[in-house]
DNA sequence: TGTAAATAGTTAGACCTCTAACTAAAATCC
DNA sequence: GGATTTTAGTTAGAGGTCTAACTATTTACA
């Protein structure tokens, strides 16, 4: 049981980093430069037309409230995105993508597929469920308690 | 064998990400507030009295040589490490350990044993060994061509 | 041998991310 | 109904990370 190091951990945030300089490379080769990956995560709630308020965008992508207000200022100057004012609730205003941004969906989508017919290439279906599910039960361990 | 985003990859983020605030969490449980968990890793490969040159411990540690220069610049101010010139080249110079850094041993391996006791816990060996060979397949298929 | 190329390390500038502190609006509750 | 608390969002300041540009030293080669 005893391993060198957290080589599960180790390997995972290994892995993590690859997926993003793949996905970096992949937009800059589709010529969407000015994007990193952490907004292909954002496009991901929002296309198809969603808005959604700040919050609940943060949670979804998994980051603080405060890093998404960045990310949407970026990716709002760019013209991905706006800003729209909620008329019910004073509080929240929604963001949703511009034309600019929905049309990245054919690219963001490709790079997505891409990068799954690379990662897991030689994966059964039996591997790959079982590496997600493996996953899924160290996430779930991992949940501060 | 479709997949709603790339969920392996967000499943191996989050749990990287939560492996890292129980580090930062136990790190400051042991009195350790200054140190993160990048320092984790600089810690594992130096400990015993070893002395590596910059650009090695970059290469071990999965980091630029800028962002490793800038790391132990804050641990060296700190007094965890030190610098010292090769004799022979004068281009390298080679980072060791404090006394006070290598006291950091016994606490370092303590969280990391308990972090595996938590992420695994209810792993058998098969299914551990199952997780560690899937991952490195994958990061295998991950790497830039 | 002497110039060019490679290597080790640092610094500057940018980006993503976080926490803490703040504003503004809405909900709660005496 | 008015004060308190909660919620949405932003801003400021800090830290980790990267790339690019730079210095200094060493190696290669012609």
């Amino acid at each position: 049981m005893k391993m060198k190091e957290n080589s599960i951990i180790f390997l995972a945030s290994k892995l993590v980093a690859n997926a993003n300089l793949i996905i970096i490379d992949e937009l800059k080769k589709a010529g969407a430069e000015d994007i990193s990956p952490s907004y292909g995560d954002i496009f991901h709630r929002l296309f198809g037309e969603k808005k959604l308020p700040m919050v609940e965008l943060a949670k979804q992508i998994n980051k603080t409230k405060a890093t998404t207000s960045v990310l949407i200022d970026k990716l709002e100057q760019l013209g991905y995105v706006i800003r729209e004012k909620c008329p019910n609730d004073g509080r929240v205003s929604f963001v949703k993508l511009t034309s600019k941004g929905e049309n990245l969906k054919p690219i963001v989508d490709r790079i997505s597929e891409k990068l799954n017919h690379q990662l897991y290439k030689d994966f059964s279906d039996f591997e790959l469920k079982a590496l997600e599910t493996l996953l899924k039960r160290a996430l779930k361990n991992s949940k501060i308690s």
